[in-house]
RNA sequence: GCACCCAUAGCUCAGCUGGAUAGAGCGCUGCCCUCCGAAGGCAGAGGCCGUAGGUUCGAAUCCUACUGGGUGCACCA
């Protein structure tokens, strides 16, 4: 059987490789087509038996000039074959020339094949795009694996700043990514409501509670003097009346804190929506608390001997001026990578943050999942390690977790940075900036880079109509594609998606025309390498790529009439380009629907 | 002192589970256009991929050691 395939016709081909591929990698579809070819030459005995394919691989070679895709199969095979790499590329060549799909198989270079396809190959692409829509790229690497994002997590102490917002975006879109390769998604959102830093927002709501009744109030040290609270204070006013006032800690700490968490989380809620991100889930860590949720998940490491009690080191060369040795109930982290064990326990009894957090880790692993991501910002890199020896510990290595880490935003106006001060009240929130340059640009512009880069975002360089924007650039794309429809409509032509994939695309040959579907052709595979890597501005800068591929078209058609997309008075072959124009598009779609932008229909 | 991240063109950055002559944008140089297929186009110069070793048929990519930057380092989250 598998060795027919390389007789067969090729409508028998096609069905029989797409089944797997569901036909919408036209890269794995050729690396199967490569396989099925090295298969059948060891049944042959032209290669020997018992050869691992895993590493065999087909790409888009660097350079168009060598052709549409290469592999590296005889390369990879030579060792262990015992074989000359040019001997078992040029056997293969012969072969792979067999097949329809191949115009021609070069052996180049050290052993490199390289393969041009034949042209109706990417017009298939086209019409696949055109049938799928945007669901054309999607994948089922994930295999409907549960997988939990946690994103953003900010402390409900006060609205979201640009810095929550990078990791609000990333996360959403690494969600939406990993959504679109076959993972069963659930974005989450950890609340930290336990600790400290909540008695600190509950003082200091008080503070503008008093103001509120009209008292003289000073913002001591460690204490929140932003002016969000006011507004909190005074409706605490009006729900409480004088109730708390000149009363001590004990009357009023608890219900000022779950009233403020609660203001807070309502205004993070707000500033989330502003975004355009939806939590499945917001969990929050003061429900571990007095639950015994902390309890099992440490009796749980326990029972496998990584908790004990002990005294850690002092860290060495510098030396905390208030060091003092202290026996401790530490996690053994160092049996699962990390550097030092980990206190579980402050010497006062009390929980340290880590001890909930690994309750809260256990929780997902206890919910199922098959694989958890954790979004942090970059400060929050030292907990990384211990972090993955409690989920693996937890999970007996079962349940692997990535932390994906991003860096600093860096502001600036006009080319000039933009100093933040909290205390100077210059503290950009991201809703100063979904205000000013839109949820579209704030998204897009943050995924233009990799996540563990600094990024810089100009107010007003983001916000410029030109090519150097990437963010219009993509957009402005995708709205010419749909000037086109419009003209068409008005010059009496009108197509449905299903009417352009049944269009005879055989005139669509030109170069630039093909460089452009065949970058059109890329975007499945460039999805699966994103998912893969868990990689969202991978999507952002693939973009980019393929609109450069359709404004240079688009340009070429300036002085190149035959090339326009609108081909006046000709039906046919206006259908023909308006299928390229409008795979296009579908693809930018699909790719700014993973990053959360809304495709631009016109240019404003 | 230790750990993690980073180091690629003058600048800001991409670079696929290791592949061919290392890419893009800005800036620079030259030519073209100033046409609503509009918010420019085309071409060119520009590189020891931080340094030194190692693994490999093959390294910007993996390993080791350095150098230089960022972040974090017991009872804060």
């Amino acid at each position: 059987m598998r060795r027919r395939t390389l007789t067969a016709p090729l409508p028998v081909l096609n069905r029989m490789l797409s089944q797997k591929d569901a036909a919408m990698n036209l890269f794995t579809q050729i690396r199967t087509l490569v396989i099925e070819t090295l298969n059948a030459m060891q049944a042959e005995g032209a290669l020997p038996e018992g050869l691992d394919f895993a590493n065999v691989a087909v790409e888009p070679p660097r350079d168009p000039l060598h052709g549409d895709m290469a592999t590296n199969a005889a390369m990879v095979l030579a060792k262990p074959a015992k074989m000359k790499p040019r001997d078992i590329a040029d056997a293969l060549a012969t072969r792979l020339g067999n097949d329809p799909r191949v115009v021609s198989a070069e052996v180049a270079g050290p052993g490199f094949l390289n393969l041009r396809l034949d042209a109706d190959l990417w017009h298939g692409v086209l019409r696949t795009a055109l049938k799928q829509g945007t669901a054309y790229g999607r994948s089922d690497m994930g295999q409907n694996k549960r997988v939990n994002v946690e994103y953003v997590s900010a402390n409900p102490t006060g609205p979201m700043h640009v810095g929550h917002t990078r990791g609000a975006v990333f996360g959403d879109a690494l969600a939406s990514l990993l959504d679109y390769v076959g993972y069963d998604v659930t974005r989450e959102y950890y609340i930290n409501d336990g600790g400290a830093q909540v008695d600190v927002l509950a003082r200091s709501v008080y503070l503008r509670y008093l103001e509120a009744h009209g008292q003289e109030v000073a913002f001591p040290e460690g204490t929140y003097p932003g002016e969000y609270l006011v507004e909190v204070g005074a409706a605490l006013k009006d729900k409480v009346g004088g109730a708390y006032v000149d009363q001590p800690e004990e009357v009023w700490l608890q219900e000022v804190r779950v009233y403020s968490t609660d203001a807070m989380m309502d205004l993070i809620r707000g500033d989330l929506k502003a975004l355009g991100v939806e939590m499945d889930v917001f969990y929050s860590e003061k429900s571990l608390y007095g639950t015994g949720r902390i309890e099992a998940a440490l009796k749980a490491l326990d029972a496998k001997g990584l908790i004990y009690r002990g005294t850690l080191e002092p860290p060495k060369g510098k030396l905390p001026e208030d060091w003092e040795p202290r026996e401790q109930t530490l996690f053994k982290s160092t049996d699962y990578g990390d550097d030092v064990d980990r206190p579980v326990q402050k010497s006062d009894g009390g929980w340290t943050y880590f001890a909930p957090d690994i309750a809260y880790h256990f929780d997902k692993i206890e919910r199922g999942f098959d694989m958890l991501i954790d979004v942090f910002g970059a400060d929050h890199g030292g907990y990384v390690k211990r972090m993955k020896a409690a989920v693996a510990a937890l999970s007996d290595n079962r349940v692997p977790l990535d932390v994906k880490l991003t860096q600093l935003v860096k502001l600036y106006k006009n080319g000039e940075p933009f100093k933040m001060s909290k205390r100077a009240g210059t503290f950009v929130t991201l809703r100063d900036v979904v205000d000013q340059v839109g949820r579209d640009v704030t998204r897009f512009h943050m995924l233009t880079r990799k996540n563990d880069a600094p990024l810089d975002f100009d107010f007003d360089k983001v916000m410029e109509q030109s090519k150097d924007n990437p963010v219009f650039y993509v957009n402005y794309a995708n709205a010419r594609v749909h000037s086109v429809l419009r003209k068409a409509a008005e010059a009496g032509m009108t197509f449905t998606d299903a009417d352009l994939a049944a269009a005879d695309l055989s005139g669509v040959t030109h170069e630039a025309e093909l460089t452009l579907a065949k970058k059109i052709a890329e975007w499945p595979r460039l999805v699966e390498i994103a998912g893969r890597t868990n990689e969202p501005h991978r999507i952002a800068f693939y973009l980019y790529e393929l609109a450069s591929d359709f404004h240079a078209l688009w340009n070429r058609g300036n002085d190149t009439p035959e090339l326009r997309f609108l081909q006046e008075g000709n039906t046919d072959a206006t259908s023909a380009k308006i299928a390229l124009a409008k795979a296009t598009s579908v693809v930018i779609s699909a790719g700014l629907g993973i990053l959360g932008v809304t495709p631009a229909k016109e240019m404003r």
